[in-house]
DNA sequence: ACGAAAATGGGTAGCCCGTTCCACTTGGTA
DNA sequence: TACCAAGTGGAACGGGCTACCCATTTTCGT
């Protein structure tokens, strides 16, 4: 699904030119933590908390990474880098219809992987410029496989790309309100939607079951407060 | 389309028994207050904020309402009535496929015009029983308007009452990403969402347009710092 | 091995949140 | 009208998060 680099590559990206060993080290040391932190709890994990898990001074957090933004680019760079290998995958399958399928269903299931993922896809952070030419690369892609795909006739013509992004957003609050007790409630959704996407006559995959009543209500009742921060995505609550 | 009570009835609810005037006053300060906080901002919104918003003293919420809980619900009570009030007047329709398509757009229109209560749709507060008898009303209608959908040939079989609750949460995710900037994006994921559960033969409304490119392009950018709070519905951040 | 530069982390200060306490004000009744 | 209890808001407290400073430790080239 990711042909280009392991899920979590230990040697992560570029080790980062002139830094020193020990500090080099400690870099990696909060990536870890970082990511493990986003891909469970999503963005809005507060920087205090993963110096925390990281085992790390506040203030080395913030000499590595002076801003959130520059600390999810660096988390989530690999991660988009899968994420535009597999629309460049995707437009390699000599199928269009199952190109185009199986990219919605793998992007999504980035998404459900990785909360923090999730988040990222749905809202950019202008700051991001290295993961936002990962987005334009994928977008092309994307274009291209729609344009394959209608032709094919599988695809409605109705179908645009802003339908990817709907999509993603949809996708995102399905994954943030089920994640913990019914975590493939997501494959619901996408099944269906690609049902509105395909023409009468394109083939489609089974539509998946739905979770168990028990379990989605489990999801629904999660949360017991509300959640001040952010929990994922929102924007300052303060009337400020 | 909420013919119940006007939307903001004046005299909220049972104005609370054994209340001084000038406390019921205050009483319903807050409730404005709230109201309006968390329509346009999610839930999350501190109680702090609301207490200066209603302009009346911390204490004064905390004693009025001592859980955040406590407080949404008593804003959302009359909201959860048209929202069972909704599903009753989808059961009243002659055509079991036009209530249903009704009621999921009446629905999810709820959903982007409070952003509070989309949040409440997709997460339950255990303490929100009053809230909590309306939704099982609500549930029971929907199950009956199903069957006679079903029955009537246009719904398709393999729907369940379980992809009202995965709509729900894509729409709230979609709402939350774009109430801001394109705030009729939820309008399509419907419209392709009932295509997905019609049965071919079904006369469905035309497709929404999806929102200009650039438009859906600002929703994603709207946010520039994820936002500490929840912004809508999150969890805990803090690893604790 | 040694010393300068790099790197660290604890500490402080400022802000916001939620809770609780308490002296003061207000309302309704006798 | 006068009084007492209900009600109020400000202040204080504890906790978390961010940003910043600086004394101490570690690394690495010589």
């Amino acid at each position: 699904m990711t042909p280009t680099a392991e899920p979590d590559s230990p040697a992560d990206r570029q080790p980062e030119p002139g830094l020193r060993a020990d500090a080099e080290r400690n870099r990696e040391r909060i990536l870890t933590a970082a990511r493990r932190l986003y891909a469970s709890h999503g963005l809005g994990v507060s920087m205090a908390c993963v110096a925390r898990e990281a085992d790390v001074g506040k203030a080395t957090l913030s000499r590595r990474f002076a801003t959130r933004e520059e600390l999810i680019n660096a988390v989530f760079a690999d991660r988009m880098d899968a994420y535009a290998a597999a629309a460049a995958e995707a437009l390699a399958d000599p199928d269009p219809w199952r190109g185009f399928t199986g990219y919605i269903e793998a992007v999504c299931a980035m998404q459900a992987a990785d909360r923090g993922f999730a988040d990222v896809l749905t809202m950019t952070f202008p700051a991001a410029k290295a993961l936002e030419a990962r987005r334009a690369e994928a977008y092309n892609a994307f274009l291209e496989l729609i344009a394959r795909a209608q032709a094919s006739g599988h695809l409605r013509d109705d179908f645009t790309a802003e339908d990817l992004v709907i999509l993603l957003m949809a996708n995102a609050g399905v994954v943030a309100a089920t994640a913990d007790a019914a975590p493939d409630t997501w494959r619901r959704l996408v099944s269906q939607m690609l049902r509105a996407y395909a023409t009468p006559g394109a083939d489609l995959p089974p539509l998946e079951q739905p979770p168990a009543p028990t379990a989605l209500y489990r999801a629904m009742v999660r949360l017991t407060r509300p959640a001040p921060d952010t929990g994922g995505a929102a924007e300052r609550p303060d009337g400020r």
